[in-house]
DNA sequence: CGATACCATACTAAATTGGTCGGGTATCAA
DNA sequence: TTGATACCCGACCAATTTAGTATGGTATCG
C-alpha cells in the first residue's frame, strides 16, 4: 500500500506556496527548486489550480501563489485534489458491484478506514506544518 | 488513492475461513464460490499461508483452514499479507531519499497518517467482522 | 493408480506512474 | 511591436503494477 509521488510533491508545493504567501507570485522555476522536476511540477500545479488551491499569475512576473490562508486549506484539500479522492474499494462508490452492499462486513471496514484517513487528513491544515519549523528537498541531494 | 483488489480478495477468504473454522479444511474451489477468481485466490492463499494466517492441507479432501483463532487475527495482519506493509512514501523508510527527514513537515504528516492508519486496522479482528452478520458476494451477480 | 487439490512459476493485457516533449497563450518591459 | 518570461495544454513514453491465465508439478486419499 503506497501514496503515489503526487501526493508529496503536491503538499511540498503547497508548503513552498504558504511559506511564500507575501512574498509575490512564485514561478514553476522556484517552487521546482525543492527538488520536483519542473515539467511534471507544472502538470501538479495545474491539478491544484483546478481545484481552487492555488491561483496563478500568467506573463513575465508571473507565478503561482496559495488562495487561501494555510490554516483554512487542509493536507485532505491537497490530496484529494493530487490523487482524486480516496476511494479503497469500487464497492465504496459502485452500487452494484456487490449485492448485498450494506451489510457486507468487508466493506464495513473500508468505510471505518476511510473515515479514519479522513478524519486524520482533514485534522492537518498547511498552517499546523509550520509548527515543524524546517524546509525540506524532495529528493536526494548528494553530501 | 485506492487499495488493490488484493486487499479485498485477502479479507473475503479469511472471513469465509474464520466463519468455517470447524467444518474442517475448505478447497480452494468453496472459498472461490463467494466470487473471486480461482486461480488468482490461489496466489493469494498462497501469501496467506507464507504469512502464516492460514494453514493448508494437500491432497484429496484438503484445502485451508484459519490458523489462528478469528479474535486473534487483525484486519492488518491480512492486510500487510497481502499487499506488504504501508509505505506511503519512500521517505518513511529509505533513510537517503531526502537529507532533513527528520524534520521535513511533509515526512511528518505521513508518519501521523500511517500510525493513523496501522491504528484503526490492528483495531479491528477477524472476529469483530461478525458483528455485521451477512455473508458477502466479492463482486457482481446480476439481479 | 488416478482423482482431488494444493504449489509454483511464467506469461499476459490493461492500467497507472512518473515523467518528457512540443507547441501554445498571456503579460510585461524595452 | 517585439521579445523574453512564464503559465497552459495535450500528446507521448518507458517502467511498473495489477489482475488475472496457463501450465505443469507435488502431495494425499481411496
Amino acid at each position: 500500500m503506497k501514496l503515489s509521488t503526487r501526493g508529496k510533491y503536491g503538499l511540498y508545493a503547497m508548503y513552498y506556496l504558504a511559506r511564500h504567501m507575501d512574498d509575490g507570485p512564485q514561478s514553476l522555476q522556484s517552487i521546482a527548486s525543492v527538488g520536483i522536476p519542473k515539467q511534471y511540477l507544472e502538470q501538479l500545479l495545474g491539478n491544484l489550480r483546478r481545484a481552487g488551491l492555488v491561483g496563478s499569475v500568467r506573463g513575465s512576473q508571473g507565478g503561482y501563489r496559495i488562495a487561501r490562508p494555510p490554516g483554512e486549506i487542509t493536507v485532505l484539500d491537497v490530496i484529494d485534489a493530487m490523487e482524486g479522492p480516496l476511494e479503497l474499494s469500487d464497492c465504496m462508490t459502485d452500487e452494484n458491484v456487490c449485492n448485498h452492499s450494506l451489510q457486507c462486513p468487508v466493506r464495513h471496514v473500508w468505510h471505518r478506514l476511510t473515515d479514519s484517513i479522513n478524519r486524520e487528513l482533514s485534522g492537518i491544515t498547511l498552517g499546523d506544518m509550520f509548527q515543524q519549523p524546517q524546509e525540506c528537498e524532495a529528493n536526494e541531494h548528494d553530501g
